[in-house]
DNA sequence: TTATGTCAATGACATAATGTCAACTAAAAC
DNA sequence: GTTTTAGTTGACATTATGTCATTGACATAA
């Protein structure tokens, strides 16, 4: 039972040439300066036509967020239960140049969604979500070290997995716009920092 | 030499009740719906006065945040000569929670900015400015705190300085839109963790 | 095969905001 | 008292958005 008619098939190929255009028209001007006008020309539609299967230009930046969205989840989701300090350690590790590789694969999308977050409520939203998504997680891996005795128990779990991911996001944002980063160096500092600290003795 | 003459004290009184009237409209609507008609309606000028003295709308929020920078500058430039780990994790905590503080009096006009830096360049230049001179303030405290070897000497400080300021801008972001936030908790957390990290042992 | 209904596609239009500029007015200079 | 200057002004050109009545190609049923 496919429904796809002569002309349920030309829809989505309509929509996915204003999608096709749409990332086109962003990864060259940038999301502000991009316009609904210039998406149609490049899509060879109508002016009308975008607004048919888009509510506004927020709209078409989260259609082309979507996918990528997922891929951040999976590494949100991502299995940690270390029996000692040093495989949490690598765990860790693994997880943030999983997710700093991830941003820098769609690097192009990330510049715009940086962008975009600061102008569009949707898209900020959007983004909350996959914040959301990994604090959660981090909070218990926060928690299963404590029960493990692995972390410091005085701590709150909830703020310690705020000002990891912060971290994280924040060296994220530095990297995409970055020339040549250096990713290793970057993770291993990052990684001491979070479970030794600065002022522990060598 | 005053050289108020009549009439350039009516222009002062002009832009004095310009910028009054833009603070107005932006703490009441947000940055970006705010327009140039309901800031002159407010000021009670007409519509081309607003362009006399500012270039457009961002330009009105440079001259308001213009102050409020001074006094990061200053938290910034806080000495931070330790002898001790236990007198630089005083310091340290110190400084943190005058930099939650001020963004905190300032809470309305942080909103408005953490709005605008994502949507004006001159503001986000502004504001990177603001961490460039923190950054830059960290690194050197870093680098005594090496010297004295009171802190890991092995990590890079500009790298550090980065992750610790990231860490105290996102939770002051998160601060100026909390409505009863308790600082001290965060305060201590964030000392203990950018000091002793999260897997020291208790 | 033809007639009828439906829906994707369209662009003109109403609306709203921006930045410019020639004209105006009141103060300063002479 | 007249001329010059500087601050002020709103109309205008420009640019973008989102809506909607209209169109015509395709689906459906007789």
């Amino acid at each position: 039972m496919k429904l796809t008619t002569k002309r349920q098939k030309q829809a989505m190929e309509t929509k996915r040439k204003l999608v096709k255009a749409a990332e086109e028209v962003f990864f060259e001007q940038g999301f502000q300066k991009s316009t609904i006008q210039q998406i149609i020309k490049v899509a060879e539609t109508g002016y009308g036509t975008a607004y048919v299967y888009f509510k506004n230009k927020d709209d078409f930046l989260v259609e082309i967020m979507q996918e990528t969205m997922e891929e951040f989840y999976q590494v949100a989701a991502l299995p940690f239960k270390p029996s000692t300090q040093l495989e949490a350690e690598q765990l860790i590790a693994n997880q943030v140049k999983l997710f700093l590789s991830l941003a820098l694969k769609n690097k192009e999308l990330m510049k715009i969604m940086k962008e975009a977050i600061g102008i569009s409520e949707i898209v900020q939203d959007k983004w909350q979500t996959i914040r959301d998504r990994f604090i959660s997680s981090i909070t218990n891996d926060i928690l299963f070290a404590q029960s493990q005795s692995l972390a410091n128990k005085e701590l709150v779990p909830s703020i310690v997995a705020r000002s990891w991911f912060y971290t994280n996001e924040m060296f994220m944002w530095e990297l995409v716009e970055s020339d040549n980063p250096n990713l290793d160096e970057l993770v291993l500092h990052m990684t001491i920092l979070y479970t030794r600290g600065l002022y522990t003795s060598v």
